[in-house]
DNA sequence: CGCGATAATATACATTTGTATATATAACTG
DNA sequence: CAGTTATATATACAAATGTATATTATCGCG
């Protein structure tokens, strides 16, 4: 477990032959194109990707061994795009109130702004195939474990306790990628009440963390 | 909304003319078979529920317009056969304490038991058509309502203030379902762990909850 | 230029799908 | 016993999908 992102792009060869016209990247493009509320990645055929790309079918299996493999690719690609979009609102803001706050409203900020990128973290990972799912609960892992050292940072810094971090930091994750898979079917004015709401709820699981470490500690 | 499931059995006839041989129930049960944890509901074909239930695939229509109609039905008889089941753990218990964790237990426990059935509320409630989504943010609505009147009800015997009792109740019944989402696709012996785990995170909401209303009562 | 290599396309085929139309079957009614 | 009606099947068809095979186009290099 080295980097994030897979690093599977193989390397801009000194192409000898016909040059590519396409690259993996307009077909990742045209299956974001696809994807959207009422349509999700696992369900794309291969010759829908490659109608959108405007390429022939067969073209498809120069980039991608299948649509899985395509899918997974893209997983990653948002997965660390996210990550690194949530860790500057983190870096900007300092005191712990403002950390939950900013980090909540970047997060569905970028949902609003970019609903096509983020549906493969928030709807996909429960369907489709191993590879699939891995992916999405590897980057989830991601977000869990940087937001794990950032509460303990936080603890430290404010001298307030904390009670087992780790699970701390799933329990926020995963409920904000679940708050934030509902806010997508939701009108974009609700939103704003969204965001109050998934702060409330991280602000009473920080509370609760707190306590249990007092209580921890005074035995 | 008077009725959690939507009563839409035609209750049976004095059937004029052939009798059926097949009923919606068999068709449900067949649809039921296919699902699983490398197969979502929104993926199955109307032609494989036939083959499955052993009928021809235009008999379908005899029981139902097209496969989502079926998946909204299956998706309304998890939910209130789930919701009644965690009625029971719950009215078992009593102390707040035993109140989380039987209930906790009592999901987890049906997760092992029967898988096939909760598929359908864990992990198809992001994708497929809006009359799906709908179905499930139905179900789940009634997960925290009734959730949400247990806590107060707890809040006002042990004398502990609840901020927010809806907000609370969303925040965990969304959890609960998500953790429980993710052991579906862990073996068995980590489920104990994994009730734990769930255990202390609504704990934790819980603890917050309290010390928020305890803060806003002494303003 | 010609030659090899790579990328893209064309054509084709077997499957699977949803559904339209027509027909057979069984049960109740008179 | 007809007759009516709900139920199930048979057959058929157009559309879409994944992929195998063969062909064409375009580039770099000698």
């Amino acid at each position: 477990m080295s980097s994030s992102t897979t690093n599977d792009t193989p390397a801009p060869r000194p192409h000898q032959g016909r040059r590519a016209v396409i690259s993996r990247e307009d077909l990742m493009a045209a299956a974001l194109k696809l994807v959207g509320p009422h349509r999700s990645v696992s369900t794309l055929s291969l010759r829908e990707v490659a109608r959108e790309a405007g390429i022939a079918p067969n073209s498809f299996y120069r980039h991608f061994r299948d649509v899985d493999e395509l899918a997974v690719t893209l997983i990653n690609q948002a997965g660390s795009a996210l990550r690194q979009i949530i860790g500057e609102a983190r870096t900007r803001a300092t005191s712990e109130r403002s950390v939950v706050r900013s980090s909540v409203e970047a997060f569905m900020e970028q949902l609003r702004a970019d609903q096509k990128y983020l549906h493969l973290l928030l709807r996909e990972g429960t369907v489709g195939s191993d590879a699939f799912k891995q992916a999405v609960e590897t980057q989830l892992g991601f977000f869990e474990e940087e937001l794990c050292q950032d509460l303990i940072r936080l603890a430290a810094l404010k001298h307030t306790g904390i009670y087992q971090p780790q699970l701390v930091a799933r329990a926020i994750t995963r409920l904000v990628f679940t708050m934030g898979a509902m806010a997508m079917d939701m009108p974009e004015e609700k939103h704003p009440a969204l965001v109050d709401q998934v702060e409330t709820m991280v602000r009473m699981i920080i509370l609760g963390t707190q306590s249990m470490a007092q209580a921890d500690s005074s035995l």
